[in-house]
Formats: C-alpha cells, sequence, structure tokens
RNA sequence: GCCUCUGUAGCUCAGUAGGUAGAGCAGCGGACUGAAAAUCCGCGUGUCGUUGGUUCGAUUCCGACCGGAGGCA
C-alpha cells in the first residue's frame, strides 16, 4: 500500500480540515481533488481552503487553471499524477482530498484517456443530435457500440454525445476503450477515507449555514469580478453551484432569497449524488460525523485506519 | 358565546355518490471513464385531527371534542 489517503465525502462534510489535521499528523502534504477549485478567481463559491486553513500545508492543484478554460478529468490525472508522485518520492504522505468521485477514481486507477479531438467533432455530432433527434443518434451507437447503447437512456444526450466522439475519433468504441483500461492495474493503492452524517439532515444544516457564510464573505462582489474579468457566463466554470443562481440575481431574474433557496438545493442533491458516487466503492472506510459534533469526533477512528501504513494487517 | 368554513404525505392541495387514497414540490435510491458542482434513470414515504354512533364495512354519513381561518356579537 503507497502512502496515500483519499478523503472522500459529500461538500460541507469537513473533508479539508480532516485533510490538513491528518496531513499534521503524518507529515503530509494535500492534493485537491475537485472540479471547481481548480479554477482561479474562485474562492468563495467553491469552499477552496483559506491560507489560515491550511496551516502551513503544502496544497496543490487549487487554482490552476483560468475559469474560462475547458478543464477535464484527463488534465485533473495528468497533473495531478506526477505530484502524487513527487509527494511519495519525498518519503511524505499523499493526502487526496475532496468531493469530486470521477477525478479522484481516475486518479488513483491512473485511467488512461482517448486522445481529445482536434476538430469539431462534438460540434457537428450536436447540431446532428439537434437535426435528427436523439433516438437516430442512439441507433447509431447501437450499430457500432451495442453495448454502450444498451446502457445509455434515450435522453443522455451528453454520453451518447461523448460515445459518439470517441468512436469516431479513434476508431474504437468507448465499450472497447473502458474494458482495456480496466485490464491495466491501478497507479495507486490508498487508504480510502469517507465522511458522511449519521443524520442526512445534520448534514444538510451544514449546507445551508455554508450558502449563507458565502454570501457574508462576499460571493456577490466574487461573482461580479468574474464578469468584470469578462469570463464567459457559458463556461464550465460558472456552472458550478453557487455561481449561475447568483449571477440570475445580479442580472434582475431572480431575488436574492430565491437565489440562495436554489443554491442550497442544488448543493443538498449534489451531495447526495457525491455519496452515491462514493458508497459505491468497496474500499471505502466510513467515519460518521454526529449532529454538530466536532471534527475530533472522526479523528479516533481515522487513526484506527491509519495504522495501515506501519501493519498492512489491521483492515483485514 | 354563536354562526360559517376547514383539518388527507414533510409542504400546498385533489379525491372516494361508503369497499383503507393521489398530484405537484420537497425527499429517498441508483447510474456515471476527457463538460462530472455536469448529465441521466427510478421510487409515494400516509393511524385521511381525536373519539363515539350508524353500517357487513367509515377517510367518506351523523354527533361530540380538539386545533386553524373568517364572520356576528
Amino acid at each position: 500500500m503507497d502512502r496515500i489517503v483519499c478523503i472522500a465525502g459529500p461538500t460541507a462534510s469537513g473533508k479539508t480540515a480532516l485533510a490538513v489535521e491528518l496531513a499534521r499528523e503524518l507529515d503530509g502534504e494535500v492534493v485537491s481533488c475537485d472540479s471547481m477549485q481548480v479554477y482561479k478567481y474562485m474562492d468563495i463559491g467553491t469552499a477552496k481552503p483559506t491560507a489560515e486553513e491550511m496551516q502551513g500545508i503544502p496544497h496543490y492543484m487549487l487554482s490552476v487553471a483560468e475559469p474560462e478554460e475547458a478543464f477535464s478529468v484527463s488534465r485533473y490525472c495528468q497533473m495531478a499524477a506526477p505530484i502524487v508522485e513527487d509527494i511519495l518520492a519525498r518519503g511524505k504522505t499523499a493526502i487526496v482530498a475532496g468531493g469530486t468521485g470521477l477525478y479522484m477514481d481516475s486518479l488513483i486507477r491512473g485511467n488512461a484517456f482517448a486522445p481529445f479531438p482536434s476538430t469539431g467533432v462534438r460540434e457537428q455530432l450536436e447540431a446532428q443530435a439537434d437535426q435528427e433527434g436523439m433516438a437516430a443518434m442512439l441507433d447509431w451507437l447501437r450499430s457500432v457500440d451495442p453495448d454502450c447503447a444498451a446502457r445509455l437512456h434515450l435522453s443522455d444526450r451528453k454520453r451518447i454525445i461523448r460515445a459518439l466522439e470517441v468512436y469516431l475519433e479513434t476508431g474504437e468504441t468507448i465499450t472497447e476503450h473502458n474494458r482495456k483500461t480496466q485490464e491495466i492495474p491501478p497507479r495507486f493503492s490508498p487508504l480510502w477515507l469517507g465522511i458522511d452524517y449519521a443524520r442526512r439532515a445534520d448534514l444538510y444544516r451544514r449546507i445551508d449555514r455554508r450558502v449563507d457564510l458565502m454570501l457574508e464573505q462576499g460571493l456577490m462582489e466574487e461573482i461580479q469580478g468574474l464578469l468584470r474579468r469578462g469570463i464567459p457566463r457559458t463556461c464550465t466554470a460558472m456552472q458550478a453551484i453557487g455561481y449561475k443562481e447568483f449571477l440570475a440575481v445580479l442580472d434582475g431574474d431572480c431575488s436574492l432569497e430565491d437565489a440562495a433557496d436554489q443554491v442550497r438545493q442544488s448543493s443538498r442533491r449534489y451531495a447526495k449524488r457525491q455519496l452515491t458516487w462514493f458508497r459505491r466503492n468497496p474500499a471505502m472506510h466510513w467515519l460518521m460525523r454526529e449532529g454538530d459534533g466536532p471534527l475530533s469526533e472522526i479523528l479516533g477512528p481515522a487513526r484506527r485506519f491509519l495504522r495501515v501504513f506501519d501493519s498492512p494487517d489491521v483492515l483485514a
């Protein structure tokens, strides 16, 4: 087992605080695993750890892209994997912490990705989908990759188009590509820790509070700053929860209260999706939090799991 | 104090000419391999206010009581 700890969990569950605490105890450095914290100038709304919260612990993969850039899993892995290797090479513990399950799994498994399409294939497919409808697109996919077509629902436009894109670009179906990457052994073998709440309502209360806190900290000003920089409101970064909704307030399309309600609800649904993703990981060791209990309540259990680094049988 | 209306899912409400009930929202579960804070799929979770009566059978009809809204005093 590598000296890597993955800290997963839903938004507002305390991943940042746990990561820093464990980094202090294990002589570790933190690699963020968050699809929105990678963007610069988006600090408050993505709950990026502040300098104070980091407590001098080195953090990586924060603010590494311009908001108007198209970021992706592939780029995340390209950048983060060498960083993790380097931390390990220096004899330190790598603490990969964040809520983006796809990024975390891909980094750990060392997923390979098909070359990025340089031509406008996706745009062409989008246009074709608009003209001929998704049923025709799914039929097409079925003729080249029946397994993939069987897995996808007619409404899942994104994945149908992506599957066709991979096939057209590489000549290989996405099913075949996935099969091949799964044959490759995982790149890292970490200790998986997941944070969850015994009662969902307690997590939701924390989410609600965090939204209010973000507004107090100046989220609206942060969004105005992005607009002043000329960040297009259609880019991926702007679809982040808390940004798209409050943007509507600045545009005069929505009241602040309604937008805040929407942000709270989107965050709750997001948290649920995150839990669904992480729950299917059989290697996950769950740390359950109660009510408004302090972080220390899960520190003990976390340390018990961490003994695996000294004697690999403790988890057996 | 009297009169009228009202009480059904977490919320707003529909409904049963008597055979234990259904919508929206909320919520819950799941999928996920280069947009992933994205995208998509599935699922009613209920002492029908309480208590008596009529009835083979009451959430439905009748009475009383309790809670809510309005009106008259």
